[in-house]
DNA sequence: AATCATGTAACATGATAAGTATCGTGAAAG
DNA sequence: CTTTCACGATACTTATCATGTTACATGATT
């Protein structure tokens, strides 16, 4: 089936967040995401609820960081979003009567653990603050336009906004 | 989304084949697996492309194992019921025009593909044979009612055949 | 010839993220 | 205070894919 992107969509616009001075609107969120503004609103209630962004209504309203960027992880913001299961394979029945089965499924689920674990700790480890500055020193190196740090006063992140 | 549950119960199919002398029909597997004939067959499939198991038409037909289970792990079984995407999480577009979203792709990928090592490595080392001895260990250990080795001449693999 | 079992095709179901349309609510601007 | 803007919420549709189901053809055994 289609993979979940709620992770990867949130993480791409919080990092445009933490670029851009004022609020952000559903609208403009969308067209980045290349989606609907509804769908907007429905993934970044999970981030509000936790507290890492603040949405306003009205002229001038739209969605701002609510926290310190150092202190939020992928993790955390994967479960935001409603942290969904991990892995697209598991065992049919839940607790089997067969011991066959559920020997074989302690086998399975055994492996899968040991990679959440894995999975867990690296999303874990990385702050949104650490992985916007590694964005930065992959725009020195790999030679991308970088969005200049003081030419963003009146909203202009043109560089990299769009998408 | 549900979860793809190939894997695990051809692992369970592949373990009751083996204590079984004589083939097994979809029928027969349908049932152990609570499913239909149909999704036996068709799963089954992959695994006799790949020359796991054999299957035979008419009177007396049905499955049976046609390799050696040492050499065979559970890494090959899932790769031979179509080695489906492990993760269900991942990133929206695959080549993003925005540095933001490609570093944060990028970021993803790195982890999930160290999980994914990880999964492999382990599904890799373990033989279907190996399995089917911890299954025994298991049943030693934890008191489950142990198939007798010397019970099932004529086909009988009464205590685990069911669910 | 009858029966059994697989092979295959075609279609239905279930679950879920994503997409869409619509209306309500509150805030700022004039 | 009316208009406009932007979020909030609900309801519904779409897309996808494993799974479930029905039906029929094919080949092997008796």
């Amino acid at each position: 089936m289609r993979k979940d992107s709620r992770l990867s969509r949130m993480l791409h616009v919080l990092l445009h967040m933490a670029r851009h001075d004022g609020p952000m609107t559903s609208e403009h969120i969308a067209r980045m995401l290349q989606t609907n503004p509804v769908v907007v609103r429905r993934t970044m209630a999970g981030l509000r609820d936790a507290g890492y962004v603040r949405s306003e209504k009205g002229h001038g309203g739209g969605w701002a960081i609510a926290a310190d960027l150092e202190k939020v992880s992928l993790l955390d913001i994967h479960r935001a979003v409603g942290g969904p299961s991990l892995f697209a394979i598991g065992a049919e029945h839940e607790n089997p009567a067969c011991a066959v089965e559920a020997a074989v499924n302690e086998a399975l689920e055994d492996a899968l653990r040991e990679a959440e674990a894995l999975l867990v700790a690296r999303l874990g480890a990385v702050s949104l603050a650490e992985l916007a500055r590694s964005f930065d020193a992959r725009c020195v190196a790999g030679g991308w336009p970088h969005p200049g740090e003081g030419a963003q006063a009146s909203g202009s992140i043109a560089t990299s906004e769009q998408r």
